[in-house]
DNA sequence: AAGCTAAATTTCAGAGCTAAAGAGTACACA
DNA sequence: TGTGTACTCTTTAGCTCTGAAATTTAGCTT
C-alpha cells in the first residue's frame, strides 16, 4: 500500500525510511506483496507528496495559500472572462459549498477575485477572476514550470512519452471504474 | 502544473474536465508549457488522488479513517514491538506534535493503540499497537493489494520494471534536492 | 542539594474543512 | 395571483490541523 499524503498545504516532509528500507518492512511485515508493485505504488504516492511540498514552497513565495491557487487554476482554465459560480467551483475543486464560500470570502480580501450577485438569477453569484489574480497565477506558473523540466530533465524524449502512456493509461483505468469496498476495480462502461 | 490534491482523508473527486481538455486549457491560457511534460505530471496528480480515494474508500469500509490509517501503518513498519513515541510519529507522519497527541487520544479510545509513560524516562510516551490494531492494519493491507493489483494488471512485467525504475529515479531527483524559492531543483549533495 | 537548561508532551487559540440546517430566489402550476 | 417546490448560496456546529505557550521530567552545574 502506497503512502498516505500529507494535507495540501503541509510544506514539509516527515523524516521516513527509504524506499528500500519501507518495501522491506513490508515484506517483513506482510508476506503476501509484490515487491514490484509496492515500488511502483509507493514511489508514486511519495513523488506526488514532494511534488506537492515543491509547489507549496512555490506559492507561499508569491504570497497566496496552497488553497488559492486552486481557485485561481479553476478559474484561469475555465477561460475568459474567468467566471464561475461558487457551486460550479466546488464541485470543480471536489470542496462542499460552504468550504468555497469561505475560501471565496478570504480570495475576495486578497483582492484575486470579485463577488457579485447575478442580475439576471439573483440566486446565484458570479466569482470573477481579477487583473492581480491572473497574474499571480502566471508567476506560479512560471515557477512552476521551471520545476517541472528539471524534475524531468534526466528522462530522454522517448522516456517522457513512455511515461506519460504509461501514466494516462493507469487514469484512465482509475477513472473509468470504481472500486467496491472489497478493492475490486469494476468496470462502469 | 498539476493538480492539486484534496485534503488526505476526502473521499470524492470533484467533476473535473478530461485530462485532454485540461492540457488544452493549460495550452491556451500559457503558450510556455510543454505538453509533454504537464501530461506526465497532471497525470501523477491525479492518478494519486484517484488512489488515495479508493483507499478512503477501503480504510473506512474497516471502520476506521485515514488518518488512523497512517499511524498503524508508521507503528507497524516499525517492526515489533510495535511501539513508538508520539514525537517519533508525529516526525515520521510529517505532522505537529500536538496533532500527534490529539490523535492518539481518539484511537486510544478506539482500541487500536496504548498510551503509558515510559518509567524509566518519565518525560517519554510509549504509544503501542493493541492486537486489534494490528488486525485491522493487516485486513486493510488485503484490500489495498487487490486494489494495486487491478490497477496495474494491463501493465506486463517489463512496463511494471520499466515504471517502477523511472518513478524511483524522479523521486531521488527531488528527494536529494530541494527547489528553491524560484523553482529550480538544486542539487544538496 | 538547588537551581538551570534542555527535551518531550500537552494545552490553547486560530484557521479551514465537512455535514446539516437555514435563507433567499426563481419557476411551475393551479 | 398565490403557493409549493427546487435550487443556490450562506450560516452554524463540530472536528482536525498548525504554531506557540505552558507543563513536566531529566540531567547538568555549581
Amino acid at each position: 500500500m502506497a503512502d498516505t499524503p500529507g494535507g495540501p498545504g503541509s510544506l514539509h516532509i516527515g523524516s521516513e525510511p527509504t524506499l528500500e528500507e519501507q518495501i522491506a518492512a513490508y515484506q517483513r511485515e506482510f508476506q503476501d506483496l509484490d515487491p514490484q508493485v509496492e515500488q511502483i505504488v509507493s514511489a508514486l504516492s511519495r513523488l506526488n507528496r514532494r511534488m506537492n511540498v515543491a509547489y507549496g514552497r512555490q506559492t507561499s513565495a508569491l504570497g497566496i495559500s496552497n488553497t488559492d491557487w486552486e481557485v485561481l487554476k479553476a478559474l484561469v482554465l475555465s477561460g475568459a472572462p474567468y467566471r464561475m459560480g461558487p457551486g460550479e467551483l466546488a464541485k470543480r475543486l471536489g470542496l462542499t459549498p460552504a468550504a468555497m464560500t469561505h475560501r471565496i470570502d478570504r480570495m475576495v480580501t486578497e483582492g484575486l477575485v470579485t463577488r457579485e450577485r447575478d442580475e439576471s438569477n439573483r440566486v446565484r453569484v458570479i466569482v470573477e477572476l481579477t487583473a492581480e489574480g491572473r497574474e499571480k497565477w502566471l508567476e506560479a506558473m512560471r515557477l512552476a514550470t521551471v520545476f517541472e523540466e528539471d524534475l524531468l530533465q534526466d528522462l530522454s524524449s522517448e522516456e517522457r512519452t513512455a511515461l506519460g502512456d504509461v501514466l494516462t493509461r493507469l487514469l484512465r483505468r482509475v477513472e473509468h471504474a470504481q472500486p467496491d469496498a472489497g478493492g475490486r476495480l469494476s468496470d462502469l462502461d
